[in-house]
DNA sequence: TGTTGACTTAAACCATAGTTTAAGTCGTAT
DNA sequence: ATACGACTTAAACTATGGTTTAAGTCAACA
């Protein structure tokens, strides 16, 4: 069984590894084992956890939300109704939330087209 | 000419006094006039200012950037480019940031799907 | 043997984006 | 007259999500 230090975790996530320590310290990346220096050893579970966590991060999951999910995750099998009641909820948010920023981008697109106008126009007044 | 009082304004977009008087503070919101008792008077231009910043916020873009297109909008037609410039490369952020939160939450997805069928499988097994 | 390079810690520090507080000023409705 | 609601300010405070620092350990390589 492979194991990944704190440097190689970094690397394949792209992530620093101070990141990868404070969210071990927020309680996000539990259980990780240590060698005979007490450097951190992550095992493939920990890195596909790790890999979770990421994901709810990139969709704007808080800290707090992500510790609750973790949590549920080491407390076992019966959890699964809260984590799937959770994983809908947080669908729905993120949905919501690309809803708003796709009606949003829509405005932008509005001031790109009328900045290319102006900006047309002023040639072809030359 | 219509002008909206800040709680018009706070009511019509959905967002705190205290949010808007932040803006304004910031440089997001220039020109405003008071009346005689220093309260602040939205003109429809302002308004409509206030919803693009509102936009651009929706869309992550952070103060400092929001301020800077401000403050070329201020200056007049001559930065007309560099807007439109900022425009697009916000653009592709915003693409970007929509794709990576439609990539995870197809992980998300996954999980759901999971969880389902385990909650299924168990309700069979009784 | 000594100096890199990869790791460790706790604690301080930082940026971002507001929110809250406290004390005060108006205009109007009772 | 007064009390209420809508507004004002500066400054302090909060939450969130890290990043940085300083001092140290350890293994391997020259």
């Amino acid at each position: 069984m492979k194991y990944y230090s704190i440097g190689e975790a970094s690397a394949k996530f792209n992530i620093p590894e101070s990141t990868i320590r404070y969210y071990e310290k927020k309680g996000l990346l539990p259980l990780i084992e240590r060698d005979e220096a007490g450097r951190r050893l992550f095992s493939e579970d920990q890195i596909t956890l790790l890999e979770i966590v990421i994901y709810l991060k990139n969709t704007h999951m808080p800290i707090s939300g992500i510790k609750q999910y973790v949590d549920w995750v080491v407390e076992g099998d019966n959890t699964t109704e809260r984590r799937l009641e959770m994983m809908k909820n947080h669908k729905q948010a993120v949905l919501a939330e690309i809803s708003l920023m796709t009606e949003s981008l829509k405005k932008i697109d509005v001031k790109i087209t009328r900045y290319t106008k102006r900006i047309q126009d002023r040639k072809e007044q030359k």
